[in-house]
DNA sequence: GAAATCATTCAAAGCGCTTTCAATCGACCT
DNA sequence: AGGTCGATTGAAAGCGCTTTGAATGATTTC
């Protein structure tokens, strides 16, 4: 079914129903009724690719995926992605992925951009002045960066509180009489990781408690890592009572390491992992449950698709979005007071 | 850069132009290249929504996403998808990601085929005699499903041999001398849930032994249900030697439990886990390494990309496609002969 | 009662491509 | 020489929608 057809069918212009459906205020109510009525009956959808060209607006947001890059393995980006679309199917908009070999992300902006396939785009797993968001700017497409790419070029983004989220965790940790603090961290090319680890040093100074630098690592989000590197730690001496992890994934194979090395976790090790509330990583459900810092990545998710409608259909100003989410400190079973030895 | 001001910098046609970017045979070699030329010196793209509108293709293939089943949240998800960018990413054709809830998923196909948003569609996690299957057929839009939807409609898809994988992992057991063997499965609404579970049956019944049915479990296939089966099967009395389980992720769980039982895998416990080959889920990373039954999903990606390309620009009839993969089954150290008591 | 205003509706002109159908120009054939 | 054919190019007609500018009656206004 086609406008045209619908129109004779109802011996309307193409004009008025197009009106009609999209609700235009110039139309009689009886006329729209009528129309909507006929559009129903007869399953119309207007055809997406015509009503692009003609509106100019494509209806959709992309993603650039780098196929080779972590981002993809890695639980947290589903579950942003399903935030950002359970924003973005109350307007039908559709996300758009576009897969690139990690060399040709820039390439792969560009395309959408000049080919105006999409409104916007988003950034994720921004870098130190990352070189997308010079990119994007110039090229005059639309984009909210989920985190911050601490970029001279003032842009939308939206990010949690990592340092303080890692300051007040770490805070915590001092406040139980902990002293040697492990710190396994994201990989530090990631501003988050950065920002995490800023907000560790910051607490321990505060506190008056040098930091060591053989108890801060990083390394990609997975359970290997964190088994790899708690072992390491583990091996110090004298070796740390309180580790601060920065992923769920990660806690895991921190605590397979702390298992093996016969300790127990929560008494002579604490750990405080950061949560983004992955529902199959649910610290609740760990034996010890896992004291955590939590922020939502489905909530953010959802949150940065309400910023790019805001930008695309309201015409939103992107250099007033920035966004800082405060990050809770839920303190469980896997942290107790530091051991006296 | 629009394709006419490209034409008139040329002092050509917007035609021919058009047919030399498109590698039609009928334009001169000498001026196609004076066109290529010129597209990269403009750095010129054709406009996608115009394109769409006069080929009436898409250029894109559709993924309907349930924002609310568990789908979403398994990371196995997010590794098909990235076999599958990486084929689409040659032909610069896009995913579109359409979210729905779980009640409107039929709904949303029926859009994506009406307003003509894509090409073709990927049908995952296919149920028995799977609904959707009907609808696409009815609606005409071509489709692929990873897995086996055991629909009466003959239609293309790809799927792994679930049946004889885990036929195999158990008369591995088996010879090992186990006896009691635990099945920990995925959701027997699936298919591959079902047809592991046959395979788990008809080796069992080969070997002449009885299925203890309190030995026959299944749930979401996440860490938290390895633990939560592994450790009822392991209070039966007398309790398994061996487990059989249909991820990495619940494998997880399951030696979570085993431990917890002060019970050692490999030795006490012997256990074959399926390993869609996740990045982060590594099996020789495991302590100890861990058996599998083994077939990238990634790979499965890659292969149903191409399969969709072949019908939508070949016309390959889609139901001329059936491909079942062998899976590799890699013993590793969690297998051991069964313990004598 | 004529002019002006308002509420509705429509015809037609794009949006930027692809593709059909014709036209042109030498080369080739009889 | 006149006609045919193959190679190359172009003009114009869509693809299905939105939107501008105009038209039509009906309703007010002076």
């Amino acid at each position: 079914m086609r406008l045209k057809e619908l129109a004779s069918h109802l011996g309307l212009s193409q004009t008025t129903v197009s009106r009609a459906l999209n609700g235009y205020p110039e139309v009689n109510e009886e006329t729209r009724q009528r129309v909507l009525d006929a559009a129903r009956r007869y399953d119309y959808r207007p055809n997406a690719s015509a009503r692009r060209l003609a509106t100019g607006r494509s209806g959709a947001i992309g993603i650039v995926l780098p196929t080779d890059r972590n981002l993809l393995l890695d639980p947290h980006y589903v579950e942003f992605q399903a935030g950002l679309g359970e924003r973005l199917m109350k307007d039908e908009i559709d996300i758009v992925l576009s897969p690139s070999r990690a060399g040709d992300e820039m390439a792969t902006y560009r395309r959408m951009a000049v080919s105006s396939r999409v409104d916007a785009v988003i950034l994720s797993s921004p870098t130190v002045g990352d070189p997308r968001v010079a990119l994007l700017t110039e090229l005059g497409l639309p984009f909210v960066v989920h985190g911050r790419a601490d970029s001279p070029i003032d842009h939308a983004w939206l990010d949690i509180d990592n340092e303080g989220a890692f300051r007040h965790a770490t805070k915590h940790l001092l406040d139980l009489g902990h002293r040697r603090i492990g710190l396994i961290n994201g990989e530090t090319r990631q501003t988050f990781a950065i920002d995490r680890e800023r907000g560790f040093r910051n607490a321990l100074a505060a506190h008056g408690v040098a930091a060591d630098e053989r108890l801060i690592a990083e390394g990609i989000m997975t359970d290997e890592t964190g088994y790899r590197l708690t072992a390491r730690f583990l091996a110090e001496a004298p070796r740390p009572t309180a580790l601060l992890v920065s992923s769920m994934m990660m806690s895991l194979g921190a605590l397979r390491a702390i298992r093996s090395a016969g300790l127990v976790l929560g008494r002579d090790v604490s750990m405080i992992a950061h949560d983004d509330v992955i529902p199959f990583l649910n610290p609740d459900a760990m034996v010890p449950t896992m004291s955590t810092t939590r922020s939502s990545i489905r909530a953010a998710g959802t949150r940065v698709a309400e910023l790019l409608m805001e930008i695309v259909a309201d015409g939103r100003a992107p250099d007033s979005i920035h966004e800082l989410w405060p990050v809770d400190l839920v303190i469980r079973g896997s942290t107790g007071p530091a051991p006296r030895d």
